[in-house]
DNA sequence: TGACTATTCAAGCATCCCGTTGAATACTTG
DNA sequence: CAAGTATTCAACGGGATGCTTGAATAGTCA
């Protein structure tokens, strides 16, 4: 079993592929590499976020690190992960569209789940589109405030799911409200249109997150930074 | 451990994420991706051209289609597989492009196995495109024929390295040569070129293959298909 | 029909990988 | 310096994965 100077070449490029391959096998990391793509964060909260155990995230977070998908900066007592280039932001961007078109349980397990929680997906796509850039309508930031000052929606209010309730009375009443959080896969936005529904509202949930606004060529609006060391 | 729904669709949903992880995490997928974006072949033929055993081979591409990258269909007594859609492709391509990006070692085990060569990589890669394109140079397609005729670059003579000594009287003496093969990492094109030079060519490698070609958004020549059933 | 070929299947083995647990490390704060 | 916190490390068990081998299947061709 000698093996050519071709066939080693060979088999060590194909291994440096894989290694990005092997770094998005594993569901979990996919998740992380989805939260990390709307912002930096720390082990904690991407452990909490993502319902593991922190050890379990340290690990996972490990792994993508050595694959170069993201990067670690220590932060006085925390460790702040992020996406090492925005390249890595469109590779799982297109790693999901693909699974999207080719794998056609996503869309039934999407489906099933929707009518299990009885949500209608109304308003076709990119007529809610439309009218979000043409800002005929009150646009919903539903995801925790930091996502929101990382990166945002021009013109989006940021109201998190978890303020929404209280914070009703700020929305106009009789304009059309839309709201959005993380992308096609996140659930806030579904509750936030549920909630806002009950009290009234005529409210539409939009699917696109940030990534999937910024994948259009549109404009990402940004808070001001707080001081980094 | 009882989990929430929106737990359960989030799990579900990555999981289905991860099947293309998982298909892209071994070294030897990789190389039969690779191998089956120069066009469609027989399971035999994957098997020898990446160097491995048919029925290893054949569980991999199991394994690809199980994914549903690459589809199968029976012709006769041969199986013949091949990329399920172009989105397959690019996918591969921009695996391949954040490989090149992020991991250095790419280019180190690239440059190492150029050195034990002894190749040199002469001429800046879009100035060669540049040449290639305006029909400046004769351009050499080294690949197996079959691989030619599924998608080549316009203009470009196809001379199997395997049959290069014995035509190499087709090539006009004084004209620069530009060989290329199946992309960066195939090797067919640097064996060529070094023949090439022996006898007194004046030959450069173009690194890119069809499929670099065609990502660029150039038109790409396909040979009239022989009938099939 | 029978010989032959290409592909797939099944079983076995060594290895790697995920998640858990409990302890160790590194930094901050009083 | 001591207490507290965030993260990482180390070890382990169950399960998946990759490759090999040998047999089974499904098609072709005389």
């Amino acid at each position: 079993m000698t093996s050519t100077p071709n066939r080693r070449f060979k088999d060590r490029i194909y291994e440096q592929f894989a290694r990005l391959g092997k770094a998005v096998s594993a569901p979990r990391r996919l998740e992380l590499l989805d939260l990390l793509g709307q912002g930096p964060r720390t082990v904690e909260a991407l452990a909490e976020q993502a319902g593991i155990s922190v050890a379990n995230a340290s690990q996972h977070l490990q792994i993508l690190r050595a694959a170069r998908l993201v990067e670690a900066r220590k932060q006085g007592c925390y460790v702040e992960y992020r996406l090492a280039d925005e390249q890595v932001g469109r590779f799982f961007h297109a790693l999901r569209g693909l699974a999207e078109t080719r794998l056609a349980e996503v869309e039934q397990v999407t489906r099933a789940y929707l009518e299990e929680r009885g949500a209608m997906e109304a308003v076709h796509g990119t007529e809610l589109l439309r009218r979000v850039r043409g800002g005929e309508v009150t646009v919903l930031d539903v995801r925790p405030s930091e996502e929101y000052r990382a990166g945002h929606i021009p013109g989006a209010l940021s109201v998190p799911l978890s303020e929404l309730k209280k914070r009703l009375a700020e929305l106009p009443k009789n304009r059309e409200v839309v709201a959005y959080c993380r992308g096609p896969y996140c659930v806030m936005a579904i509750d936030a249109v549920e909630l806002l529904r009950k009290q009234g509202f005529k409210a539409h949930r939009m699917e696109q997150g940030v990534a999937d606004w910024r994948a259009r060529g549109w404009r990402v609006e940004t808070s001001a930074e707080e001081v980094r060391s």
